[in-house]
DNA sequence: GCAATAATAAAACGAACGTTCAATTAATTC
DNA sequence: GAATTAATTGAACGTTCGTTTTATTATTGC
């Protein structure tokens, strides 16, 4: 046989990237094989190769456009002010949210950095870096207007992202908490760790702030 | 041919397991071969089967051991003291160094947790709760006590080690920073997380104060 | 030095892998 | 409604996988 009724070429792309980052996700990209793919898709293993050269070509894509995905929203949410404390807020905030609603996509980014090719592996590094770079800017100006106290920024960065990515580990939608809460605990951990002055940001951003409030 | 001159049982399985924690945290588990491991060891791979069952049986073997070690050094390195801050810088440090000290063997136990069957990755996933309820009963007295103010003792557990372990993913070994100044960094880091009273743990413990005194 | 045992090699097993190719049918264009 | 293009199938390719089996040699215990 041969074209099915009712196939559609954009829409079976749509379902096969969705269908990939869920399986990836919960198998890994290696352990995942394309004839699982396309049985989750529902089409033949040889179908997969109208829409990607090759299964490294499929995880590349899903990761490129994680990364776009992460930096576009960041850029929405970028806040026009100067203020250190505003701005790290924004950033723990979006970083958060963006993370917590796209927890499959952010496993695959993650975890399977290594099944790249070199090449793609920098590519994808590269526009990580460029992200992490704006909160180490926000830090250092933190740092030297005495906004925050910070012993190393590239350190707190790297300990900050950890921990803020970290929360897809253990979040589940639905669970004890929301994302409202999970976000203003985090925002609160954060500020601390900083050593932000109290309340230097809170006034400006009314978000979380009864539970902020008492921990803070 | 057969038994090679000089071969040794013992040896060969340390070599395993050796090679297998490298090969793994390198490639992933999936994409290594017994064929590629065998090499690595100096042997065919049949020989493997002789100390391992089968692949998923040492990738097991690998996990458990490591969880145990942990689980000991933590033993080991637990103050007799009932003081929340002076227990919660115990277990930073030697969390720390436990994982850094371990990067590979960390990076497998928490990479490849999927591809353990459902009973395997429940053994191990009980031995990861015992440890990490050490952390949250330590944040709870501190917090009952007033040590520490914290929003949520559950969470903050959860950012903590994220925090921590993360810093396997960026540490090298021998660059900029010295395990030492990590350690310290992170305790200061933790200490304001937790809302600790300034100077309520650091003058018992007398590990990295110079870089603290000024951050913390 | 001879039997018993431990450690390995070499070859093979069937199954599954990513990928390709030719054939076939549905949708679109004119 | 014929020609063209888009979407998919089914079968096959060579490779590699984890694992098993059998034979062979080194070492150990007496």
């Amino acid at each position: 046989m041969a074209r099915t009724t009712g196939s559609d070429g954009e829409k079976t792309e749509a379902t096969i990237r969705e269908a990939a980052i869920n399986l990836i996700a919960r198998l890994g990209y290696e352990a995942m094989s394309m004839r699982q793919l396309a049985a989750e898709v529902g089409v033949q293993a040889a179908a997969l190769y109208r829409y990607f050269p090759t299964k490294e070509e499929l995880l590349f894509t899903l990761m490129r456009e994680h990364m776009e995905g992460l930096t576009e929203a960041w850029e929405a949410a970028r806040p026009v002010s100067a203020d250190p404390a505003q701005r790290l807020s924004a950033y723990v905030e979006n970083h958060i949210a963006f993370h917590i609603e796209r927890r499959h996509a952010t496993h695959v980014s993650n975890m399977e950095l290594r099944s790249l090719s070199p090449e793609r592996l920098t590519q994808i590094l590269r526009m990580r870096t460029a992200y992490e770079k704006e909160l180490r800017a926000i830090l250092r100006d933190g740092a030297e207007t005495g906004a925050f106290s910070i012993d190393d920024t590239g350190l707190t960065a790297m300990a900050l992202i950890q921990m803020m990515t970290g929360v897809i580990v253990w979040f589940r939608p639905g669970e004890r908490l929301s994302i409202a809460e999970v976000t203003a605990t985090y925002l609160s951990m954060t500020m601390r760790l900083v050593g932000a002055k109290i309340d230097a940001y809170s006034a400006a951003r009314p978000f979380g702030r009864a539970k902020d409030a008492v921990a803070f």
